[in-house]
Order: C-alpha cells, then structure tokens, then sequence
DNA sequence: CTGTTAGCGCGTTCAG
DNA sequence: CTGAACGCGCTAACAG
C-alpha cells in the first residue's frame, strides 16, 4: 500500500511543501546568515563552508546581506528573519547592530554570534582566540628584532579587531616596545595600502602587524611597490586570518590562522543542540601561527 | 479600527507568518541562487550584489551551495528548491547539472542562467559578450606585437570559458598567429600558475591571454617568480572578469571588464517580470578592455 | 495498519 | 466598512 502510495506521489510529481511543513510543524530547516561584506575573501570562504555544512546537515541557508540595508535601515531585515521563522540566525557580520540581535532573541529565535559579544545576552556565541593570535603575531615581529612595530587596524570597532590591537600592544609593552597604533582606513585592501603610506612616511616602523589579511595585502603591496621597502629585509609583516590569498606566491605571508573547519563545527553544534536540554555553546577557537616569506624567521 | 489594530498588534510584537502567506498566495518571496564555487573573488561579488538587489525587491535569497553536493549527489539540491516554492532560481554555478534545471522547468519554477545555455530550453538568459571581450584581449596581444600568444583555460567545460577560447584563437588565426592553447588545470589560482609553468618552459611565448582574471593572477605570479619573466616587457599578459584583485597595487593587470551593475538589473528584470504577458529576458551584456600594466600599451 | 479530522496563519470571498 | 468562513498543504492525534 505505502509502496503504492509513494509510486503515485512520484508519478504525479508530488513535493512536500516545505512552507506547509515548517507552518505546522513549528521547527523550520531555515537557518538565516547574516553577512556583511561578502565579497571580503575571509567572509566569503566562511560562508561557503557553512552553506555546505548546512545542506548536509538538511537545512537551508537564507542569506541576508546586512550591507544591503544601508539606505532603508535594518528593521526590514529584522522582519524578514522573524517572519520567516528561522530555525537560528547566524550572525557573520563584523558590524551587526545589537538591534537585531536584542529583537531576535526576545522573539525567540536562538542567535549564534561569531566573533562578536552581546553584553547580557546568553546566547551561543564562538570566539577565535583573537588575543592568543596577536600575541602571537607580536612575538613574531619581536623575535625578528623590530624595534618599532606597527599595528595596523581600521575605524570600525569590531570586537575582534579591537582585542587583537590591545593583545598586541599589551606584548610589545611587555617586550619593552612603543608600537604605533594606526586605525584610520576601512578594513580592506585601500586602507591597508593608506596604512603604509602613512606608517611609513616617518622613518623607524620596521615591523607591522595587520589585524587582517586583506589589510596586510594592501600593506604589503604599498609597502613594496610606493615606499620603496624590501619585506622582510627592511620591514617585517604579519597578518591575520590565513585567507587563501595569504599563500599566493606574490604574497606568501606570515599570518595567524583561523581555523575555518573548526568555526564551521562550533556553529553546527550551536544550531543543532537542543535548546531546552544542552547548555549555549561558548568556544574560544585555536588559532596558529603560519610562517612564510614576511618575516625573517 | 483600523489603527486601533495595528497598534495591539505591534504591541504583541505581531509579525506576518511569511510561511503561510506564501502558502495561499502561492507567490513566495524566496529567490535560490545557486553558486558554485563561493569563494572565488567573481563569484563572491556578484553574489553580494545580487542579494543586495534582492532585498531592496523585498524579496530574500535562499542560498544553495552547489559544489556541497559532491558527496550526496544533486538530487536533494532540487528537492530543496522544489520544496520550497521559490519564486525563481538564478543559476550563477558555471557548471550546474542540466538535471536540476529540466528538473525545475516542467515543474513550473521560473529559472534564470547567468552564461549558461540549455539547449532547447526557452529560459530567461543572461550572457556576457564573451566573443567581444576575448577578441578584444586579443586584440591587445596583437597590439602588443606578441607573435607567439598563449590561451590560458581549464578543463573545465563551461561555456563562458569555451566561447572565450574559441574567439581568441579565432581572432589571433586571422591575423596569421598560432596560439598555444592550455587547459589542464582548474579555473584557480593554482591552475594558473601551473600553466605558467608549462607553457613558459618552451620559449617563444610572448603573451598570454588567461580567461578569468583568477587564473590569470596565479599566471602572473608564477611568471615573474618562477620562470623569471618581465610583464610586460617579455610578456604580456590580458584577463577577463575585472575582479577587486585585478586592480591591486601588485597586480594591476589590463583585463576585460564585466559589468555587474547591468548583470543585477538584467537578472532582477527577469525574476520580475510577468511570466505570462512578457517575453524571457535574453540579454548579451557588452564588455570593454580595462588597460592597465602587464600590457605595453 | 489504514482512514479521518483538526488546526497551523494567511488571503480571499461572501454576508451582514 | 466589518465579520465570518473557507481552503492552501501539512502534521499529529485519534478512531476504526
């Protein structure tokens, strides 16, 4: 009978309809991601693994471009996640205004947050190891001798980028070292670049540490090509996040290393645990240093 | 009354259940975009856009991973859009199964290829002018004075990538040279400069014309590094895409130009468009040379 | 094991 | 202009 059943439903072409499913049975396969600046390459490999990870876990991805709301503001995207009724809502965005957060969580949608703290919110929430990272980052230039290093970060104050800056700084202080502090440009290639022109144009920096990879290309790059540096000859670089980039023969950089496979479990257990029984997931993420050709060694 | 309701409602924190209405409305606001390949700077970009343009619509984008379905096969990738009741689905993968297309035309989901053809399928199509921009590429080598040009490609089969092959060698045979074609890699980084490494381990060649700018940057590298040549000077080297990379200070490399802007709004016009009353969009968007340094101009 | 029924939240229609 | 009723496709609970 069943047998019969499923042939005829096959015959007719018949699909479950999803959105009948999730109206009755209260527990949509919808999971929504939060993004901002998808096209930064850290971001957009993050992305692509938790796409995945979540079409073989059964669920699906909505995607929601938190740059997007610019002009309208960001109630719209509030509402498009509550009335969809997602399972969870993963925030990637290094910017998300604690607004959506607050309004989510008090309607009952369960919030994961990468990289970035809610204070008084007990939600589940995943930290790289940002201050082991850039302590790490600082030793390196240390122990290639640089006497005055440079951190580099950019005006937004995310959460990560802020720790890494202080972690570092906090490392050169205790190797007896002044660093200057740069944090003018946005966190991307062109603010990177603005960096080295401007670090540079003093004499003396002869170490940098990049909060980002995408950041230390830019650096990198003005460094070399405007301001005349041999890397790391005169100048000793490292960043952060291990971007593909960062392994491309041109670059073949020094960097911390985010673990992306590691990310990507912490956040499906976040999804998948049962809210009512298991307690938020909070994991601190291992990061390692990766020596290549920007530092001396 | 009228007013008198809306304000309960917002004071119970009322939100429209998206689900049910598509359910009896029987027009969801849900977009599937399916991308391959996420990470790569192309793809990432014009996905970010695309789901800008989205939103601003009112309308949300369901993200599939195609390249996820390695293991499990793609029949659940179709399911899960079928499922769902999409408004449409964008097909930006470069190499989607035909299947999930035949598949969601006879069921009645309006699908939208951006450079892809199924033969016989009456789609809205979107394609670059790969013919122009490939010429035009060849074109600069010829310009250049390059008598010995290479065509850099993959094994991949997509028809972007095969069309742009075949009008560069088209192009460089009328005017009496014989490319090296090469197209053992993959369309990356890597694949790239592997063909650097082969095709520059015979002497002669003198310009390469690599048919994404992805492949053309691990082309450049390995070129300048690995087999020690000059660019422009020995060689000179053309793309296609205008990613961000491409204009890095340590690349600025002379590309074809794809105009995303146009790509948005010629998929946006297809997705809202009146299916019965309007004909299938089936633009060809125009390219232009972006010149810059690994040209001699 | 099979068949029936109620109700999820919405939009539409038909009465009042 | 307002109110009530129906059905979209599904799951769960209950009856045979």
């Amino acid at each position: 009978m069943r047998q019969r059943v499923l042939k005829a439903a096959e015959y007719l072409g018949y699909r479950v309809n999803r959105l009948a499913q999730g109206l009755i049975s209260e527990r949509s396969i919808l999971v929504g991601v939060l993004v901002g600046n998808m096209s930064a390459p850290y971001m957009a490999r993050q992305l692509e693994a938790l796409s995945g990870a979540l079409l073989r876990e059964g669920m699906q991805c909505l995607l929601l471009n938190a740059a997007a709301t610019e002009g309208t503001g960001i109630s719209g995207l509030i509402d498009r996640i509550l009335e969809f009724r997602v399972r969870a809502i993963v925030v990637m965005s290094g910017v998300p205004p604690s607004a959506i957060v607050k309004e989510c969580l008090s309607n009952g949608v369960r919030v994961i947050l990468v990289n970035k703290l809610i204070d008084g919110a007990k939600t589940d929430t995943i930290l790289t190891d940002d201050v082991a990272g850039a302590r790490l980052a600082a030793q390196r230039l240390i122990d290639d001798g640089c006497k005055r290093p440079a951190i580099i970060s950019s005006v937004a104050g995310t959460l990560s980028l802020t720790r890494r800056t202080e972690a570092a700084a906090a490392r050169f202080a205790e190797a007896g070292l002044s660093p200057v502090i740069w944090a003018k440009g946005t966190t991307t290639y062109e603010g990177g670049a603005r960096a080295a022109r401007e670090t540079l144009a003093r004499p003396g920096i002869d170490g940098a540490f990049c909060v980002t990879d995408f950041l230390a290309l830019g650096y990198l790059d003005a460094a070399r090509v405007e301001m005349g540096r041999r890397v790391p000859e005169d100048l000793s670089v490292v960043g952060f996040d291990d971007i593909p980039q960062a392994s491309w023969e041109s670059y073949r950089m020094t960097t911390v290393r985010q673990p992306v496979d590691t990310l990507i479990s912490a956040i499906m257990r976040a999804i998948l645990r049962d809210a009512a029984r298991s307690k938020a997931v909070n994991d601190v993420l291992p990061v390692e240093l990766v020596e290549r050709s920007t530092t001396r060694k």
